[in-house]
DNA sequence: AAATATAGGATAAATAATATATTATATGTC
DNA sequence: GACATATAATATATTATTTATCCTATATTT
């Protein structure tokens, strides 16, 4: 019941891009290298970014990734979904098929309300006020310099 | 990000034994059958749930589990973590070494959040409660007979 | 003693996640 | 236009986790 890697991996290329502004081309060995996302696999993630709407492509030399959302409308949640698909923490929840008791019973509403209150959680957090935080700039920077 | 099935296979098999009451010992292929849960399956998640102190296994014929634990005091919170352990969503809630950012990092306290909530709903959710829901002991019942 | 039921260790099978290799395509520079 | 650079896209490999079962041992009832 944990975010995959990819998911945590996503969160970090957002962050970055956030914090690089939503006019900037940056390279994915740039943030691959800054971030500690194994270069491939961030490319694999970026198309999934890019399909949702989140970053644009760039192909070609000076190419890269450009933030497409104000990083204040940009929120975890939609980060993380753009790459693990819609979050839900028990399958009946989504598809009662998977398990034929009713779909009113309590245990079902009891996992739906965690998995509400886990995607508004996501939702309320967005990419500026995370950045606005010092602690998470201040070593944003330092991983940048750490990785020249 | 999703429950285990040994996880809903645990809550199944709490359910079940929560109807029961307290003082009987259930048969593990009763309830294996009535909850459609592998049997042998279930048998490793009763050792969890053994280990945990909410059932009792009891050997030999007549053997089977019984709850050792009233159902108003046993939640989905003691179920699900005493099969899949501690809920966390994100690793570096719990094992800051895995990613070399600071933990104080505003993105892992949205993460210590979302978890808190989490656990916090399924700490209020006890089986006594669940089971008031007509819906759901009806559907118990059903399951009973469908499997006889 | 025989029958019945679960325990516990080992292991197999299935699924999912993570990562990489390779070929193709797009862009900028000379 | 040719070349260098950077990402795309498909395929594949690797690893980890989850799910399930087999088999021998042990406990209990009759």
């Amino acid at each position: 019941m944990r975010l995959t890697k990819a998911g945590e991996y996503a969160i970090r290329c957002a962050m970055f891009l956030s914090f690089q502004g939503m006019d900037v081309v940056v390279s994915k060995k740039e943030i691959a290298r800054c971030m500690d996302i194994p270069a491939q696999f961030l490319g694999k993630i970026a198309q999934q970014l890019a399909r949702a709407g989140i970053i644009e492509i760039v192909q070609g030399s000076k190419g890269g990734y450009r933030l497409l959302v104000p990083s204040e409308n940009l929120t975890m949640l939609d980060v993380v979904e753009a790459v693990i698909g819609e979050i839900y923490l028990n399958d009946c929840v989504v598809r009662p098929d998977s398990c034929d008791r009713i779909s009113t019973c309590s245990i079902h509403r009891v996992w739906e309300t965690a998995r509400d209150q886990l995607r508004e959680t996501l939702r309320q957090a967005n990419f500026k006020s995370i950045l606005a935080d010092k602690s998470c700039t201040i070593d944003l920077m330092e991983a940048m310099k750490r990785s020249t």
